[in-house]
Order: structure tokens, then sequence, then C-alpha cells
DNA sequence: TTGACATATTCAATTTCTTGAGTATACCGT
DNA sequence: ACGGTATACTCAAGAAATTGAATATGTCAA
């Protein structure tokens, strides 16, 4: 399971708080290539530092619970660079509008092309958000030192995924009118 | 959970056993929309079984356990309508390739390069095999009934996903080449 | 005839993920 | 002054997924 790596991979390239860590998934990161919830984020510190693979500063903050700073420790460093060197699997696609493909014909096309609209929808509104991200890299775009290039390249991909999406849902939704009105 | 709705959807289409169904997550469908392993289809159709939403015929095999053959029930029928019927959300993506956007820059341009070409190859191989599965559907597009056409839909979405990654590949090995040789 | 591959199902341990609640303060706008 | 949002972390139950093994036969090719 590659969360652990991935907050490891944060924690490479800044100390950052739990909090952080959990928003840099549900923004940044998160819409691009992985998305994980607090509780996941906070439980997998928790043993990473019982690993010895992050460190975490207590910051004391008056009248609540410490704010902790993670670090990433030299057993992470390792941990890390072991699994990158690593050839890894594309991940494995869980799609729930898939099963319109297997079962739409037990609704109407309505309902199918209401989904689909739906589905053109949101994803033209995330690709607006990664597009955001990516301003600033895609700027310098021939200068990127690699550090800010493999962020880029990433944040591409994130972008061709949701432009790929709405181009399937135009297509989708082209060839199903046509059908219905046949 | 969507696994239990695309079993009951395979269903809807015709009567399977276990294996089969489990078979067509490992090619079909799996390579296009959801993977799913052999026993976590066997423990859902079990599940499933004891709900009443699908029930099975065993059929006697001499020298081995019963080959048991389910079928959707009129209440398995319902939960999918109910299920096809209601908005769903994009699935999240957990893309271990990502990690490099993020820490790539701890191992050599040509450790991420080499990563980068084989995926470009595994996504080659896949598309060939999901072109294969539409192959037939391709071929009379816009004289499909709806049924067909939404399967057809369903695997165009696989391929332009496949294509997608190559196509990203191959912009990220001509990025990182140009920048490494700056 | 041996070994690989396909058919067909079951069990069990462990890890991961989701869901939902709980605690507590600060800041901003209306 | 109030509500909404952001900060910041914890706990726990339950569902889902992964990993790995066990069982047993049929078929096809080298």
């Amino acid at each position: 399971m590659a969360l652990k790596h991935t907050i490891l991979a944060f924690l490479s390239r800044q100390s950052l708080s739990g909090y952080d860590v959990a928003k840099e998934f549900a923004e940044g990161f998160g819409s691009c290539f992985w998305k994980a919830s607090q509780q996941q984020v906070y439980a997998e510190l928790t043993k990473l530092e019982q690993q010895g693979k992050v460190a975490y500063e207590a910051i004391p903050q008056p009248g609540r619970l410490d704010k902790k700073i993670y670090s990433i420790t030299e057993q992470g460093q390792q941990e890390l660079l072991d699994w990158l060197t690593q050839p890894c699997e594309p991940s494995a696609i869980r799609e729930d509008l898939g099963v319109m493909g297997l079962a739409g014909h037990l609704v109407s096309p309505q309902v199918v092309i209401r989904e689909i609209e739906r589905r053109r929808q949101l994803h033209l509104e995330t690709l607006q958000q990664v597009k955001k991200l990516d301003e600033h890299f895609a700027k310098h775009r021939d200068s990127l030192e690699l550090k800010d290039l493999y962020m880029h390249l990433i944040i591409r991909r994130g972008i061709r995924y949701q432009e790929e999406w709405v181009a399937w849902c135009d297509e989708a939704l082209g060839a199903i009118t046509q059908a219905v009105n046949r």
C-alpha cells in the first residue's frame, strides 16, 4: 500500500502536521492521484512514528492538544527510496459508473444521460481546480528543475485525466442521443 | 461499495458461476473498470445469497464440490435498480506512480525514466486487450441496441483510459529527457 | 508422463478503509 | 452575538480488501 509511501514522500519535501498532510490529500494531490481521509492519515502517521520512520516535534498550544510537526527520519527516507526503486503496478480502476455499462438497459436512457451529464460537470469543475495547481509550473515549463518538473508532470496527469473524462462524456452523450432518436 | 452492484449487474445479464464472475473481473470488465479477486467474489456472492438478492442452483460434479450457478432474484434486481437510479461519485484515484511526482528527485532520472517506460509498455498491452473486447461492438457502432451501446461505451472508456496513459508517458518521457539534456 | 494451465470452491489471518462521533479553539463576516 | 468555516487531533466499530493456502479434477502439449 502506497498511502504510507505517499505520506513519506510529502514529508520528504517538508515537515508537516497531520492536519496539513490530510489537507494535501483532500485538495492538491488528492484531486490528482490519491485520496485519503484525515483519520487514515493520522492513523498512518502514528504507525510510521512507532516504526521510527517519522518523528514529530510537539508544539504546545494553549488550551488544546499539542500540534505535532512530523519529519521523515533516516529510516523513513530509506524505506521511501527502496520503494521508489522498485517497479510499481498500475492501480486498479474501480469506477461506479462502469456498472451502467453492464446494467444501464434496466433504467431509462434519461437516467443514464442525466448521470453522464452530472459527471461531465463534476470533472469539469475538478479540472479547473487541478489546472490552478499547475499554473505556476506551466508558466516555466521549459526551465523547471527536476523536482518541480516531476510535480508538474503529475499534475499534468491529473489534468489529462479530467479532460479525458469530459471528452468521454461528450462521446457517450452524443452516441446515446443519436441511438435514442433513431 | 459497488462490488456488490457490479456482481448483481453481471447476473442481470446472465446467470453465472462464481468462477465465471471472477473471470469477468479479471479479464473483460476488470481491465476496464473494476478489479476484484476470486475470494472477494465468492465472499460477496455468499453474502448476497444470504440476503436473498441472488440464488444459486447447485450443479453436482462427480468427485468435487458442487458448481453453483447464481442468478439474480427479484429483490436483487430491485436493489440494483435503486442503486442505478442514484447519482454516483467519481471514484478515488490511487496511483502509485504519483508518488514519483512528490519524491522522484530522490532517485536518479534514469530510474524515473525506466519506470515510465515500463508503464507505457504495460498500458500499451492492456490497450490491445481492451480493443479486442470492443471489436464486435465497434463494427456495428451505429446500429447497436442500447444494451450493447452502453457496453461499447464503457469499453471505449477503458480504451481511452489506456490511450491516455500512453500519451502521458510520452509527454513525460519527452519533458524529462529534455530537462536532463539541458 | 509430467508439468502447466484451466476449472471450481473454501477458509482464515491480517491489513486497510470507511463512517461517524467527540473535543476544543480561533477567526471572519453579518 | 451568532453561525460558519478553519485549525488540530483522537477514538472506535465495522466493512472491505489483500494475502496466502488448501483441495481436487480435466485437458493439452512437450
